[in-house]
DNA sequence: ACCCCTTGACTACAACTGTCGTCAACTGGT
DNA sequence: ACCAGTTGACGACAGTTGTAGTCAAGGGGT
């Protein structure tokens, strides 16, 4: 069991946990709640439900629980376009390239980004064969 | 109101109805529903809930509703991601690019599509600028 | 007339998500 | 010793999604 899916303020929680490394309920619903407009029993019932699915570890110290993330931030969010890109898009990237095509979408240092991908990409498939 | 989300199984759906152009129930059960081992009631249940989320539209034709998708499949691919990125990424596509990196994620034709959508938006900013 | 199949409209239900309120235990002041 | 704030653990509830069963009405064939 555990693992399984993932809500979006969920995700975005983790998220948060896993890119300040370890938090408490308490920092948590400070650092992430505070600004959403959520009350602490939803950050803590969030942090708990994560836990539950195996994407947080907490562990006591000093009387209290600290929780951490077991996956990173660029991890979990690579995750979450594979899935995606697998459930809606049937695996292919092509409807996620028809949005990119749209301008304005990307930054110049994304297509920068993109354009050192893509000649990577180019490289790795020409050793290949 | 209408509008809305929808689920991954609804945008299936609706996206097998929008590529058909027009179905009734039965003909969706049997063309989408069947292969999934869904039972006819689910996949009405489905399109009725698509209909009140104002995504399908029907018109009674010799006795039975037509159902018809008020959006082509491409454009509610398109939405589908966009709300993705919004939502999930922040805006950023970064993580989309992180994921398509690793290469054998991306066929051989995508990989030139995404190589002559980079060249196009390459001309396009040096164009304005 | 009668039976069968299709269609529509409901009702239902479980899981998952998003949100809380509340209660009990603990910890620090004062 | 006493009050206030923090922390944990539950229980709850509404909305969304996925999935179905059931029932009544209409159409056709025999």
């Amino acid at each position: 069991m555990s693992e399984s899916s993932i809500g979006e303020q969920e995700l975005a929680l983790l998220r948060h946990i896993a890119d300040r490394g370890s938090l408490t309920v308490g920092e948590a619903a400070e650092e992430f709640g505070a600004g959403r407009g959520l009350a602490r029993s939803t950050v803590l019932t969030m942090m708990e439900r994560l836990r539950g699915k195996g994407h947080l570890a907490r562990k006591m110290v000093d009387g209290i629980y600290r929780y951490r993330a077991r996956a990173s931030s660029a991890e979990l969010l690579k995750g979450a376009v594979q899935r995606f890109v697998e459930r809606n898009l049937d695996g292919s990237v092509s409807p996620f390239l028809a949005y990119l095509s749209e301008a304005d979408r990307i930054s110049d240092a994304e297509l920068k980004e993109l354009q050192e991908i893509v000649a990577r990409l180019n490289a790795d498939r020409r050793k290949e064969r």
